[in-house]
DNA sequence: CGCCCAGTATACCGAATGGTATACTGGGCG
DNA sequence: CGCCCAGTATACCATTCGGTATACTGGGCG
């Protein structure tokens, strides 16, 4: 692993387990064993590296995102692959999604919160293109679109937040679940 | 308004717009037009002052949670007295709401997390006991309930966090429409 | 009056902050 | 060989960080 996979890494941990401001750049150096010049060499600074560290994960999620909402008809089956993205990245990458998670409600004048908007809603418009076709074919949910966008959204990650936090596992039990809870509610 | 209560005013806004670790102390007073002794006269350090904020609106929020969560055999009743709890306490203190949004995935080793974890798990399992109560007459209910507290919050932060960014309003029919949604999912 | 003490300000502390000027190194290549 | 340049280290910068030692103030009260 070069340098600059070694800074990427640590500062991966560092910021998600700390947060981006308590984590002073001598600690990342530190942690990846390289001194400050080589940092400020790839990243021109503290913000570029965290730019590009976002960049990088959130290129390779929003992109499955972006297939697995392609919609064709059947609804429940785009929320499950749908679903089944998040929590597989969130699997795979859980100290990222530990990140992710800090950021999305992330104070508006923050640093982070400026960087990480753009991935957020570029995210959010993926989805909601789903809710927006489907109204098509089930005229009851014109309208809610928004709605059902933003608590999709806020459900997976309420989910992948208890898996993170060792409540549950997010395996296909969950996925069924939770597509099943959002479809139907909590009586069914 | 006295010294303290105006630390405590000026803090709030700034940890919620910044974030705890982005403010400086001297920021603080700055805004506060007082001086450092003041602050640490009063709360002893930066921590101590989060923790003395928290506490004051934690206890008003939690308080009016427990009591709209006592469960007496009406669920819908009960699930619309909570969520318009959280809604009345957010449109009341739209800025400890971010602060309360930005709080409820904080990095687990930031400063700002310890403090959070036990007013929130305080809350939850206010509402947790709810679904408790509840599963004893909605016998298919049985097993989820802590999945179910914990989309509920969930659901209900999630909205709030639309409001706080203008997307929605927090008004009665959004209260019918999350409670509605949250029991029979979203085809009905 | 005269003590006391909560509350406040001036001035300061060492340490850490983000960032950089400068110089050195080693491999690719004309 | 000898130039070049990406990559790296030493050493340093001004500023800000959270926190404090000290002294002053004004009102309550014996």
């Amino acid at each position: 692993m070069d340098n600059r996979a070694k800074i990427l890494d640590c500062a991966l941990r560092l910021f998600a387990g700390q947060g981006y401001d308590a984590v002073g750049v001598q600690e990342i150096v530190d942690a990846a064993g390289i001194t400050k010049p080589t940092l400020y060499h790839y990243f021109g600074s503290k913000h570029g590296l965290l730019e590009a560290l976002l960049e990088i994960h959130f290129n390779q999620l929003n992109q499955a995102v972006r297939v697995a909402a392609a919609y064709q008809g059947d609804l429940p089956a785009t929320l499950t692959r749908l679903v089944n993205v998040f929590f597989q990245y969130a699997r795979e990458n859980p100290t990222f999604y530990h990140l992710q998670l800090a950021l999305w409600f992330a104070p508006r004048d923050s640093a982070a919160q400026q960087v990480v908007t753009r991935w957020l809603l570029e995210q959010y418009q993926a989805i909601e293109g789903v809710f927006i076709q489907a109204a098509h074919d089930h005229g009851n949910m014109r309208g809610r679109q928004r709605a059902y966008a933003t608590t999709l959204t806020g459900m997976v990650n309420t989910y992948i937040g208890m898996a993170l936090n060792g409540y549950t596992q997010l395996d296909d039990a969950l996925v069924y679940q939770a597509v099943h809870q959002f479809q139907h509610g909590i009586y069914s």
